[in-house]
DNA sequence: AGGAGCATCCAAAGCGCTTTGGGAGGAGGC
DNA sequence: GCCTCCTCCCAAAGCGCTTTGGATGCTCCT
C-alpha cells in the first residue's frame, strides 16, 4: 500500500495544503519547511496519485496522438522511432497517451473528438504539407499543440520543432558542387509534405547560386522505403547523361540507391557521390554502410522528445520554451562523397 | 459544460447509486428504470468523466505497451500495424496507453515499474522466443496479460492470440509440392523468434510426410524487411541447384525477393512460384503485385484489435473469451504459384 | 396474521488529491 | 502602543464517480 498524502502530512505535522504546496512549487511555504517535505518524500517514496489528480484539477496528463492509417501512408519506421522519443520523454512524467488510429479524411473528426473529450491535454501534429489546414483548426479547437515540421503559407504563429530543411540540403549541395558535382540528383519524400518541398528548395537555391539547374528528371517523390530508393536510382542510372551525385531524404532510401549502384557495377564515393539525410534511426547507422554515408544529421527521437517535452511543460506551468524552434541538422563527412569523376 | 450524473440523477428523480448501477449493469434495479436511464443518457449525452471512475474504483482504465528500441529490433512496419489494431479497440472503450521505449536488457525492469506504478491494468507481450521467460515474470507480477504469439517450451497455461504458423506453412508448403516443387527454400523472420521456428517446423513437416527433407542452404533467417528478401532470394539463386519454390515470412520480404527474380530474368509464377505470409499491410497489398501474390493471410491489426479487447474486457469484466486463441490462417491462392517448371 | 425474503431504491461515505478562504503571529509604520 | 500587512500554515470543501449499509414496500409461506 503506497502512502498518500495524508499520511506523510501527519509524518511532517504538517497539513495536506501545506504539503501539497510545498509538492507543487507554491510560494506560500517556507524554504526550510519545503526541504522537509522533499526530504519526508524522498524516505518515504511518495509519489502522487495520478488519478486523484485528474479529478482534482481537471487536466487529463496525457497527450493525443493521431496516427494515419492508410494504404500509402507512412506507419513507417520514422514514425516509431518519432514515438519512441515522444513516449521516452512522456514516460519520465507519467503522461499517457491517446492513439487514435485515423484515415486521413476522418482526421479533422479525430482531433475534434479528442478536444471535446477532454481525455487529453495536448496533442501534437506531424507529416505538415503545404497550407496545411489543420494548423488553423487545431486553434480554432483551442487545445494545446506543437507541431512536429512546419507549413509552408498559411499562419505562422504556432508552435513548432522543425528542423532547416532548406539550410541542411543547401549545404549538402554545396559540398557537392565543391567536390565538383554538377549533375546532382534528389531522392525525396512525398511531393506533397513539407520538409520535402524545403528540401528540394534548398538544392535548386545551392545550384543556383553557383550558377546551375536543376534537372527536373533527376528529382523523385516518393514513400521513403528501400524499394523506392533503389528504383530511383536505378532510373538515374539509366538516363543518357547520369547524375555524378545524389541525395537522399533518408537512409532508407539511400539503402536502396547504393545497392542499385552497386548493382550497375559502379563504386558508391568515386563514381556516385551520395548523401543522405539520417534520422539516426538505430537499426540503419549511416556509418555501417558498406561505403559509410555522408548525412545531414537530425535524430528524429531526440525531436520526440523535446515535442513531448514541451507539451508537457505547457500543461504543467513549468519551464519556458522558444515557441519555435528550427534545429540545423549537422552536416557529417563520410566516405560516399568525393570528387566528382574526371576532376 | 457536460452534463454529471448527478444532473442526470436529479433529471430522471434518481439516485446517483442506482443511476451508476443502471449503467455499470447491476441486478438491483428495475428493467424498466434501466431502459429510463439509458434513454437519459442518450438524451443527455452524458458520458461518465474517467478520472472519477479511475479515482473511485482504483482501475487505470490503460493499458501498458513496452515498445522495444535497439538495433535490431522491429520498430518496423508491422509494429505499426499492430499498434493501429490495439489503438482502433482501445479508444472505442476510452483506454489510455502507458507506452515504454525499452532496450531488450531493460524490460523485466520496465515490466516491473509498470506493475509497480499502478498506472495500468493490463500490459500485452509480442516477439515471443522460445522459453521466454518474460512470461513467467508476468504471471509472478500478478498484472493481467496476453501474449501477441506463443513460446515454445516453458508454461502452458498463459493467455495467448496467435496464428497457427506451423498449419499454415504446412498447408502452403504441401500446395507447393502438390504443383510439383521439390527444391523449396524458406525467407523467415530471426531465427530466435517463436513464429519462425513454427513456420519452418511447418515447412519441414510438410516436406517429410511427402518423403523431401528441407535443405539447410535453403532457409535464411533475418529481420523482415525487403533489402533481406532480396538478397537471400539473390543467393538463392546463384546456388547451383536453385530452388523452384519460396515460402517469405512478410510480404516485405517477398517484395525483395520477387525483386531479385525478376532481375534474374525469371518469371514469378512460372520460372519461380512464390508464397508469402501476408499480415495484411495496407501499404502492400499481395495482389497489387506485378504478379498477384499466393499469401498465407491472418491480420496483424485483427490481433491487435483482438488482443486489445480481451485485455479491456478482462479489465471491465465484462465478456468471456476463450483463453487461448489460435487463429488459422486462410491460403489464398493467386498467380505466384503455379506447377514446377518442367512438369 | 406474522414473518421471511426479495426486489428496488437511497443517503452518505469514501477514493486521494487541489484549492478556497481564512487565521495566527510577527514585522514595520505612524 | 495600535493598526496594517506580510508570511506561513490550516480546516474543509470540492472534483465526479462507486459502493456500503441500510430502508421501504410487496409477495409468499406457514
Amino acid at each position: 500500500m503506497p502512502v498518500k498524502l495524508k499520511q506523510l502530512a501527519e509524518l511532517l505535522g504538517l497539513s495536506q495544503t501545506t504539503v501539497s504546496r510545498a509538492l507543487n512549487g507554491y510560494p506560500e511555504v517556507n524554504a526550510k519547511t519545503r526541504q522537509r517535505v522533499l526530504k519526508a518524500v524522498r524516505e518515504t517514496g511518495y509519489r502522487p496519485n495520478r488519478a486523484a489528480q485528474r479529478l482534482a484539477t481537471g487536466k487529463a496528463y496525457s497527450i493525443g496522438l493521431v496516427m494515419p492509417i492508410a494504404s500509402g501512408i507512412v506507419s513507417d519506421i520514422h514514425f516509431g522511432e518519432f514515438l519512441a522519443g515522444l513516449a521516452e520523454e512522456a514516460v519520465k512524467h507519467d503522461f499517457h497517451f491517446v492513439l487514435n488510429p485515423s484515415a486521413p479524411e476522418d482526421e479533422e473528426a479525430t482531433f475534434r473528438r479528442l478536444a471535446a473529450s477532454g481525455n487529453v491535454d495536448a496533442v501534437f501534429l506531424a507529416h505538415m504539407r503545404a497550407n496545411d489546414p489543420r494548423i488553423a483548426m487545431l486553434k480554432s479547437l483551442s487545445i494545446p499543440f506543437v507541431v512536429h515540421g512546419r507549413s509552408i503559407g498559411g499562419p505562422k504563429d504556432y508552435p513548432f520543432v522543425d528542423i532547416d530543411n532548406t539550410a541542411a540540403f543547401y549545404e549538402a549541395t554545396r559540398l557537392l558542387i565543391q567536390l565538383g558535382h554538377r549533375r546532382v540528383a534528389l531522392i525525396n519524400g512525398q511531393e506533397h509534405l513539407a520538409f520535402a518541398i524545403r528540401r528540394k528548395k534548398g538544392v535548386t537555391r545551392a545550384l543556383k547560386d553557383w550558377g546551375l539547374d536543376l534537372d527536373e528528371t533527376l528529382v523523385h517523390h516518393s514513400v521513403m522505403t528501400d524499394e523506392y530508393g533503389y528504383r530511383s536510382m536505378q532510373r538515374f542510372l539509366e538516363q543518357p547523361d547520369p547524375p555524378t551525385a545524389v541525395l537522399c531524404s533518408s537512409t532508407v532510401l539511400a539503402l536502396g540507391a547504393v545497392r542499385a549502384i552497386n548493382q550497375a557495377g559502379l563504386t558508391v564515393g568515386a563514381d556516385i557521390s551520395i548523401i543522405a539525410h539520417d534520422d539516426v534511426l538505430p537499426m540503419l547507422k549511416p556509418e555501417n554502410f558498406s561505403v559509410p554515408l555522408t548525412t545531414t544529421r537530425s535524430s528524429l527521437r531526440a525531436a520526440g522528445a523535446r515535442i513531448a517535452s514541451r507539451l508537457i511543460g505547457g500543461i504543467l506551468d513549468r519551464g519556458t520554451y522558444p515557441d519555435q524552434e528550427l534545429w540545423r541538422a549537422e552536416l557529417i563527412v563520410r566516405a560516399s562523397t568525393g570528387p566528382a569523376p574526371g576532376k
